[in-house]
DNA sequence: GCCGTTCGATACACTGGTGTATCGGGGAGT
DNA sequence: ACTCCCCGATACACCAGTGTATCGAACGGC
């Protein structure tokens, strides 16, 4: 049994492949339908399977949800910090003016990193509906939320401090604040038909929100 | 045809009897599994008929969903502003201290009364949900949206100025933001499985958003 | 190059839900 | 009290989806 185990972690290639096939397929039907009205079938179809490829590398619908979950946001983590980096890079062409307009590119850049289009909105939104429900999804759904916030608030707080600028709240708090405001702005934008990126319009409301959260830091 | 009407108007009595009861219970069993995971014959099960009834009385069950969000929202209308005067009247017992306590019973008042409890956050929530993947519902549901933040805006525009304070932001967009946070810490409440009524700790977030929002009125 | 293992496809039995068509009973009007 | 009519119950045909059990084929090890 010592070296029986070998063959299985060679011939598990392939099966990652359509695992993954299979996961990224989910991602979007998901997205489209719910989970509730996403048959298996519309899966693995969408993923140039059959069903029996479904029950051989999940045992239900919900496993393979949570997959997707992890899947996604171990993959989203990864390039997060070089992304803030680039909004800085943005906000901050010369280093020397610090306008609003800093602070709007800013909070809406790095808030822009963790919902990064609309299908991942759509499938966080329906993350929560189904956690409102099942108990045992929501104690996953609440951990999922906490390490994202903590992780969000120390960037923002970060990047803030870059342009003089700091939280006039607990940042954690702020950060909570924000992150519901830009989901709200993401919902609006998609509810009248818009596409993966919300337009300035649409963050209106997150921008305004900046601007009331914040103050600047006393000269050092 | 002119007075063989007059019947039809008589039998609707009864008529009219289960349709409310349909209603109440799909309301309840949509707020508890969503709509897609209900059936029909859950809903009538629980109002005590048989799917004869519903047949006879709602063309599909999205037909029922929009008549419990008319109901529901006609409903919850009628009670707010004698509602409202009762918070003020909290708010200022005897009329002369005006306090940080004064703003936020005010605000988490007047939110109250429109998230009345969490079976109607659910629903809500639901209605968002669908939404957000029908157009034809997400026009509906913009125009519900709509209606509920603009007489909410005046409502607390107008109990804000009884104590002295008004909105920093355009009373829209503060209103826009209040209901979003309020919102969000009645769905974590839900989450940690609270019950209908949010703690002041759960609306710890809404209550801050509400002290930058406001500051003084100039004296007059 | 052969064999064993395992992955994914196919087939099948079964469940739960839908919508329609029909029927019986009870209330309203006279 | 009688009649009519409408509401809601029952029965039926049907469909979409699920999960399992079986099978063929491809891949890796020896």
């Amino acid at each position: 049994m010592s070296t029986a185990e070998q063959p299985a972690a060679a011939t598990s290639r392939s099966r990652e492949h359509t695992r993954e096939k299979l996961i990224d397929a989910a991602f979007e039907v998901f997205a489209e339908v719910g989970l509730n009205a996403a048959s298996v079938e519309q899966i693995t179809e969408r993923a140039g399977f059959t069903r029996g490829a479904f029950y051989s590398n999940f045992d239900s619908k919900v496993e393979l949800f949570f997959a997707i979950a992890d899947d996604k946001y171990t993959r989203a983590s990864a390039g997060l910090q070089s992304g803030v980096d680039a909004i800085l890079a943005e906000a901050l062409p010369v280093g020397h003016p610090i306008t609003a307009d800093a602070l709007e590119t800013i909070v809406t850049g790095v808030l822009g990193l963790t919902v990064v289009d609309s299908k991942l909105a759509l499938f966080e939104s329906e993350f929560e509906a189904l956690a409102l429900r099942d108990p045992e999804i929501a104690v996953r759904y609440a951990g999922h939320t906490r390490a994202v916030i903590a992780g969000v608030a120390a960037l923002l707080e970060a990047a803030l401090s870059r342009i003089g600028v700091r939280f006039r709240l607990p940042p954690e708090q702020a950060t909570r604040l924000l992150i519901t405001a830009y989901t709200a702005a993401m919902k609006t934008h998609l509810l009248a038909g818009g596409g993966d990126q919300p337009s300035a319009a649409d963050l209106g409301d997150v921008t305004a929100l900046a601007l009331v959260l914040t103050e600047r830091m006393p000269d050092s």
